[in-house]
DNA sequence: AATTTGATTTAGAATAATTCTAAACTATAT
DNA sequence: ATATAGTTTAGAATTATTCTAAATCAAATT
């Protein structure tokens, strides 16, 4: 895929906007790119592809695109333990599952309302407004369930 | 307090002992530092507060003390957020919580088997042996519950 | 008791992800 | 057309952590 579709370029020109943020080639493509392959890419990953098809973008370039679309809610951090941030445009509720052996970050989905129920967890004066569930291990090979 | 009791000096070689790693001085500072004030000190802190009785550690043993008591399983790393890394001596299974205001972050005790329930969200090729639960938030003054 | 062995500690250098800085560029509003 | 403000860019700076190599220490062996 080449370019952002019109679904996702409205999204995203809407999201900008409201954030008081323009919309500009380079966050376009780094939206793209993410759209593109979602398989959690560190901002060195993001770089690297997005070079590919922009070979004038910097560095610091990707990561304030990656930061603006953090800022508009239109991407999410990833972080496990200390590696690179990796970034992820899966907006709906999800835990990650972290691969040793491979190192690669896969999204699990969650039931409807679970994380709902995890906050209940918390004493009451405890307010969170996100709820962060990371599974570290492998994954066993032949295996669908 | 100022050393570490019979009993942790106990859990403490023995651990070592079994990871065939020696018990030091530095060592048993360190683990009497996490135990003495369990509020997820960095590396930094841990270094602060040991220097204060061991004038003579070195930032380098901080770290090399401290992950010798991750390597052999009596303390555990906690990140949040590319922060750096917490270490906290609680073994028994929790979440933990993050203050955006404060930046502190809380350990929250979890029902039994809650984590084991949560695992069952994962495909059944997953197999993890480790679970992590962060809540982001802020604490509301004045309720308890 | 002296010596070898291997682990540990230490200071300082190196690494690496990320942020900062300041200049050049761009687009929009005036 | 011009001014204004946001954005991009290269490169420097920052910072937590790891690495390196020498010095120290403790246990095991002679």
């Amino acid at each position: 895929m080449k370019t952002l579709k019109q679904m996702d370029r409205g999204a995203l020109s809407d999201a900008l906007d409201h954030a008081g943020q323009r919309t500009t080639p380079q966050r376009e493509m780094v939206f793209s790119i993410l759209l593109d392959e979602r398989n959690h890419p560190t901002a060195d990953e993001v770089y690297t592809r997005t070079k590919s098809r922009m070979p004038t973008i910097s560095m610091a370039t990707v990561y304030n695109c990656l930061e603006a679309l953090v800022t508009c809610g239109l991407v999410k951090q990833v972080n496990i333990e200390r590696e690179p941030t990796r970034y992820c445009p899966n907006l709906s509720p999800h835990a990650h599952f972290h691969c040793r052996e491979t190192g690669r970050v896969y999204d699990v989905p969650v039931p409807e309302g679970m994380m709902k129920d995890l906050v209940k967890v918390l004493p009451g004066n405890y307010s969170a407004d996100s709820v962060e569930l990371v599974f570290r291990g492998h994954l066993e090979k032949g295996k669908t369930k």
